[in-house]
DNA sequence: ATTTACGGTACTGATTTGGTCCGATATGGT
DNA sequence: ACCATATCGGACCAAATCAGTACCGTAAAT
């Protein structure tokens, strides 16, 4: 089905609501199982996560909780799933050598890379901020916004 | 990861060697095993699946065998994986309503649909022709040549 | 009739996923 | 000092999925 993986959705999820906050707000995995109806084991487990990818900021002891580090609009998709799922490769072998023994011979290599940028740019494209958006009449805007949006082309993953 | 499933790349390899076999070739199972390196069964399973989806044609008895139901040029890497692995829809609520309770209230939804329509026209862009032709040289022609296809925005999945 | 090959289905072992739980540590409040 | 509230960092487990195999039936060629 080529999916990302439910527990990848849910620190997206909880991210875009990070985004959503006013700017520097501080949630607690509590709150932000409350706020989501997910089980507070899950929100906990992927706010860990988020925290020691570098995406949040984590803030111990009573009265702490998580901040996003950087602004939403400088926070991609890609960076997210890079961040929780991995290098962004539809394919094992195209991760790096050594996954394939006839990777030397193999044609479909380079058309696979392509594909996979492909893929990459499109998720580098979107922005938490533009997930944290409010939904209805502002949709087409964003797909405006998407396009417009300065592509520095990214090297790769 | 977001990777296809190893079979679905199997797959792939398989169409990409129909391809790259002379026009109309008809090529059995076994052959292909061979020719792949890959176990018997394996392949015999997935030209089977890729019949069923109505990609190759079969030719049953003594001298039986596969074909390209179509020219390779006219079969996009989109249709494969539709084929084998069903909708391209990075998370499951985005397939179609009902898979989420909260989808009237999920700021996420639009942007998801507008990077999967991103992922499907990317893999749409790539045709088993480009994957057949041989690496090396024509690389870099690969990209110009997949930019400058005509691409009538497909609807989605 | 025999051989070759596809068609379909069911099965199994291994891996991944989704989710829970617990002890340790850090901080704020009383 | 003590306690309540948090995160930290694991281990852990059940269930689903994946990858691969096996088997039996049917169709065609010789």
């Amino acid at each position: 089905m080529l999916r990302i993986s439910k527990l990848t959705d849910y620190g997206i999820v909880l991210l875009a609501r990070f985004a959503a906050a006013p700017r520097d707000a501080q949630l607690s995995a509590r709150e932000m199982a409350g706020a989501t109806t997910l089980p507070l084991p899950v929100v906990s487990k992927m706010l860990k996560e988020l925290a020691s990818a570098g995406l949040l900021e984590s803030l111990r002891g009573a009265k702490g909780g998580y901040r996003l580090v950087r602004t939403p609009d400088a926070i991609t998709v890609a960076e997210i799933v890079l961040a929780l799922e991995g290098p962004i490769a539809l394919m094992e072998c195209t991760v790096g050598p050594g996954h394939c023994e006839q990777e030397a011979r193999c044609t479909v290599q380079e058309p696979w890379h392509r594909i996979n940028r492909a893929v990459h740019d499109a998720l580098a494209r979107v922005t938490l901020a533009d997930l944290a958006r409010p939904a209805g009449g502002t949709a087409l805007l964003g797909i405006q916004n998407a396009a417009a949006r300065a592509t520095p082309s990214h090297p790769n993953n």
